[in-house]
DNA sequence: GCCAACGTTGGC
DNA sequence: GCCAACGTTGGC
């Protein structure tokens, strides 16, 4: 399969017509590979929210990433920094091109309104970026169809789309870029003597792209704004 | 540019 | 359904 990074593209309401709905449960291969349903998105995290059903924890904020630098793959240019989202026409785009059954998973719990951290990878400073809350909830990402797309899919078929995406809009940049390094000491830190990132999936999964935050997690990632860097 | 970690694929 | 080989992610 031709993926890499986990993005978002220029493009942005363009497709916003086709509904908000999924295929619902139609096509979780990687769980049912594993015979273990719920378990990408049951990994420990809190549970302020329950779903109707059963125990599984649902999350309501997230951290996405993508590359803000220029990187060419397959001839196109993958970069899309926080600066391309707000550059869009209404600063909203749809989280395109993403290829990770856990990512997909996560992108179909989303809800309108929630909160997501824009996380800027691969580059000379990562880290957290801004702030973008979602605005369309998943649909059938198109660029799994389209040959010249780097993300085309040639596994997925038309009449069962494989990878869903959401919008997002830009809300905000955050006061002071937060440096992955700075998260990361906290991180340790906090593993060691308890704190709100001991299990931050940015650590524990540092390569899933799209990641769920727990209202501690998220909280205190916010409150570093205020705080001098260290 | 390197490479560790980890997800995916496919043979058996 | 195991697991080795392979490919990708993303920090450094």
């Amino acid at each position: 399969m031709p993926p890499r990074k986990t993005r978002s593209s220029a493009k942005s309401n363009k497709h916003s017509d086709a509904d908000a709905h999924l295929n619902e449960g139609s096509d979780d291969v990687a769980q049912r590979k594993t015979g273990k349903r719920k378990r990408s998105a049951a990994v420990k995290g809190d549970v302020e929210n329950k779903n109707d059903d059963a125990c599984k924890p649902s999350y309501s904020r997230w951290l996405m990433k993508s590359e803000p630098e220029s990187r060419i793959e397959n001839g196109v240019d993958v970069k899309f920094g926080i600066e391309d989202l707000k550059a869009l026409p209404n600063q909203t785009g749809c989280w395109d091109g993403v290829r990770n059954y856990q990512a997909r998973n996560f992108m179909r719990e989303m809800k309108v309104g929630q909160q997501a951290f824009f996380y800027h990878s691969n580059c000379k400073e990562p880290g957290i970026a801004g702030l973008m809350k979602i605005v369309k909830e998943a649909y059938v990402d198109h660029t799994q169809f389209d040959k010249k797309d780097v993300h085309y899919d040639p596994s997925s078929k038309a009449d069962n789309p494989k990878w869903h995406m959401v919008d997002v809009q830009f809300e905000r940049m955050v006061k002071r870029f937060i440096p992955l390094a700075e998260l990361k000491k906290y991180h340790l830190e906090h593993r060691v003597k308890g704190g709100p990132l001991k299990d931050m999936s940015l650590f524990t999964r540092a390569r899933l792209s799209v990641q769920p935050l727990t209202a501690e997690e998220f909280e205190f990632v916010l409150s570093l704004e205020n705080e001098d860097p260290i």
